[in-house]
DNA sequence: CTCCAAGGTTGACACTGTCTACTAAGGAAG
DNA sequence: CTTCCTTAGTAGACAGTGTCAACCTTGGAG
């Protein structure tokens, strides 16, 4: 046994794989190192020699979830215009919440490892908001930093709020119709572009 | 010991409070049954006399902070202008996000218990959805009840998405001005109205 | 050849949730 | 008054957890 992980040495590439997949299995609580251990057929106390703590397995796997995420966000379709630009980007980012929201759920609906003490995992976050960014400073209308800073914070309000909305069990017990939930996202994606949008702007 | 509790005969009380006290000190992994009994004197095995398991003590609790969140949002100040009714429904779940960011973890932060097996918690979260829509009814150019729950679906997720974005530390990890940060809450708001406002719909 | 660090093992400790069995108090039924 | 059953509490056990410490093994650098 640990054959696998000896000939190939990568026992901590093993770790965070079965802990994915434990996490995949019975949620982040069920997550526990011996068990990893266990299933590596390895000794309980083996992937402490890669990971000084428990938190430090959970920001890994947290932190490649960021990656994938925002490698997500970079593969959108894109267009020139910016207001189908912006488009492609909610949608993508719902999308990926839909396809993969055990990564969702790592991400942004549970109790991270403090950021602070793991500034590896936020690098890629910074990734995908600096996208947004982008994508709403080439729209017209939008002068200073502070406006662009503004209208990303709402659009990613808007898109994160929906998805979390979206992934809870709540939705069915707040008596919405089917029809609702799966129009929802057009829906949403039309009000952004009605906020942002060519339409008059006061103030 | 135990005296306090004996007496007054509501240790299951005394825990629930015990339980909140701990969760706001540690966060919610951090709460064991264990110490709620040893801070109030009595025996490990006590406080399950009155709940059946751990994840019944923090449905009991979490159902606590819906009640008063829903609670807080009753009493907002009303308007005959529905949009201005709108604009104070939307500022006071934000400001209770802000005055109660534990609460509001607790509610939308955390992995809840399975809502499906603990029903009594969410009666009070189809309350607070409730007023939502009855103040998006009453704007006017929604005819279909379907309309009046696009727009919750979407009024929800934008102050829903705020909020968390804004309670995470992340905010500040992304690069953002504190004054971006203090403006986000009012400008969201305006967003919103624009979405659903008097300005022309198409569709 | 020696030595040493990396990766892995075993054993221990304190802690957790939860099962089971026991006890004290108090009220209802006879 | 006695009996009995429910309620609320205690005590002890068990398996499982994260983590500390000490011990092996092995392969390469000096």
């Amino acid at each position: 046994m640990a054959v696998r992980n000896s000939k190939t040495g990568d026992l901590r590439e093993a770790c965070v794989k079965e802990a994915l997949a434990i996490i995949a299995r019975g949620g982040i609580d069920s997550l526990s190192l011996r068990d990893v251990a266990r299933r590596l057929g390895v000794s309980h106390q083996a992937p402490y020699k890669h990971f000084p703590s428990r938190e430090h397995i959970v920001a890994e796997v947290v932190g490649r979830a960021f990656a994938s995420f925002a490698a997500h966000l970079e593969k959108r379709p894109r267009s020139d215009d910016p207001y189908i630009d912006l488009g492609n980007l909610g949608r993508s980012y719902l999308d990926y919440a839909r396809k993969h929201p055990l990564h969702y759920q790592l991400m942004f609906g549970t109790p991270l490892p403090d950021p602070a003490q793991h500034p590896e995992m936020m690098v890629k976050a910074e990734h995908a908001f600096a996208t947004l960014k982008e994508t709403i400073a080439g729209l017209p209308g939008r002068q200073s930093n502070a406006d662009v800073d503004l209208d990303a914070l709402f659009t990613w309000s808007v898109v994160h709020g929906l998805a979390s909305i979206l992934q809870t069990p709540a939705t069915e017990q707040l008596g919405l119709r089917k029809a609702t939930i799966s129009e929802a996202t057009a829906h949403t994606l039309g009000r952004i572009a009605d906020a942002l949008g060519g339409t008059n702007r006061k103030r």
